[in-house]
RNA sequence: GGGGGAAUGUCCCGAGCGGCAAAGGGGGCGGACUGUAAAUCCGCUGGCUAAGCCUUCGCAGGUUCGAGUCCUGCUUCCCCCA
């Protein structure tokens, strides 16, 4: 970033939090935001029933923007989604139902209102979403409003499209026409509701640009972009993309427990990042923490996993997965909320063999990975190791209130409860 | 429309004279060391009722005692020519 000095308590934030890449007019942007004056939006897919830690970044920036006084817009890509995001090379990109995309956005609609007020008021959010306008364009009328703006020599010259070019790389027709939809909602949100914003992130600058462009030529007030730097984990990994899976923001995807050990492992060299971006702590507070040295980052880490958690899910089940976490690793002790699966108590009577055990848990996918697993010493039965293969899970494995904590590993744990 | 090439272990990349549960990487999982970190080292990385059996190399047939490998047809993708 440059020497500029914000004004508004917005771009101050971002700043010191380390969100912002670029913006096409600081001063300009920081006026408004001063004045309560700025709209912001920023465009999310509809694809999947819920969003992941990769949006987070996203979802933060609307978060202060509304926390400044500010108007926030979650864009919902109905319409985009319809045509699909070409950008990612992704094999599989199925066209959705309209039913599909309700149910994503209501999926969704549930994140966003942790972080945002929702309402019809003046400074609340809003949700909207692009299939509305795109869906009922008409080609003709779409050439000759929009496409005589855009200028092809220009958009072949854009960094997305001139790489692909230069590495021969195919681009489809519909790919080259999704920024000219992306412009088109930035300059219609303009018109209809007063929007003057657009955030995203670093890859999304020429698409942004575009768009300020689009409405400059389409006769609409100043518009203005800003975008975040590209997170990636500090060994290069996507954000919140896990070998398991995508790092899902719904409770009913991913338990709290679960998201709150996402933080928890963090590697040390993301914490002092992730505090600033993830959590809304006093600065203060994140220098203490950023000081702290070897084994003490541990520290940060515990209260960079309870804040984010307790962002998403709330206080207390923040509170409590970090409760659960202390007693499992620290005294061993067995946590109540672990994740846990029920067996009957007939089933254990019948016989139920030890490798079974640890399928029906869902801690490894096969019989025969139980078996590999024991050979190298790595699963626990009531934190004992398991060193025979054809043992049976007897009654005397279960507490008095029956339950035996079959591991694996050092974290992952899942208590058997018999029923 | 004509010509050429490709598809392999259900995460990815990739080797594979007719004897193959199939080399090697990456990734992942476990172990050791640590701090629920990183780095490093070691092991594992089709399924099952497991000294045995079953199912895998794009799909369907065929040749053969035996096919990932040879033959025929098909599908999909890439390249060149038109």
């Amino acid at each position: 970033m440059t020497d500029f000095q914000p004004r508004s308590d917005f771009l101050r934030i971002l700043e010191e939090r380390g969100f912002i890449h670029q913006c096409s007019d600081f001063a300009g942007l920081d006026a408004l935001a001063a004045k309560g004056e700025a709209v912001g939006y920023i465009g999310f897919d509809a694809t999947a029933p819920s969003l992941h830690a990769g949006s987070l970044v996203q979802i933060m920036l609307l978060h202060w923007l509304q926390q400044t006084g500010n108007k926030a817009i979650a864009l919902m890509g109905g319409g985009t989604t319809m045509v699909g995001d070409p950008s990612g090379r992704d094999e599989s990109r199925k066209m959705l139902t309209p039913g599909d995309i309700e149910a994503n956005k209501a999926g969704i609609r549930q994140v966003f209102s942790k972080f945002l007020t929702f309402g019809t008021g003046g400074r609340d959010a809003v949700m909207l979403d692009n299939a509305e306008w795109l869906l009922k364009l008409n080609w003709i009328e779409m050439l000759r409003d929009v496409g005589r703006h855009f200028s092809v020599n220009r958009m072949l010259s854009m960094d997305s499209v001139r790489l692909r070019l230069e590495r021969d790389q195919e681009m489809s027709f519909i790919e080259f026409n999704y920024m000219v939809l992306q412009s088109y909602d930035f300059a219609h949100m303009a018109k209809t509701v007063g929007c003057n914003l657009q955030m995203g992130g670093s890859d999304q600058w020429g698409n942004i640009v575009n768009g300020v462009d689009l409405g400059r030529r389409m006769g609409t007030h100043q518009l203005y972009a800003l975008t975040t730097p590209l997170l990636t984990t500090a060994s290069g990994a996507k954000m919140g993309k896990t070998a398991q899976g995508a790092v899902w923001l719904n409770a009913d995807m991913l338990s709290p427990y679960d998201y709150w050990q996402y933080w928890r492992n963090a590697e040390d060299a993301d914490v002092s990042k992730f505090l600033r971006k993830f959590t809304v702590l006093p600065i203060s507070e994140i220098i203490r923490l950023e000081a702290l040295q070897g084994a003490e980052i541990n520290e940060a880490k515990i209260v960079l996993a309870t804040e984010a958690t307790t962002l998403l899910h709330g206080r207390a089940a923040a509170e409590s997965a970090a409760e659960t976490a202390r007693k499992t690793f620290q005294e061993g002790a067995l946590a109540a909320d672990l994740p846990s699966v029920d067996v009957a108590a007939s089933e254990v009577e019948a016989g139920l063999g030890l490798l079974s055990a640890f399928v029906k848990a869902g801690i490894v996918p096969s019989t025969g990975e139980a078996r590999r697993q024991i050979k190298s010493g790595g699963l626990r039965l009531n934190d004992a190791v398991v060193s025979d293969e054809r043992a049976m899970l007897g009654a005397e494995a279960f507490n008095a209130d029956g339950v035996a904590k079959l591991s694996m590993g050092k974290k992952k744990h899942v208590l058997l409860r018999l029923t």
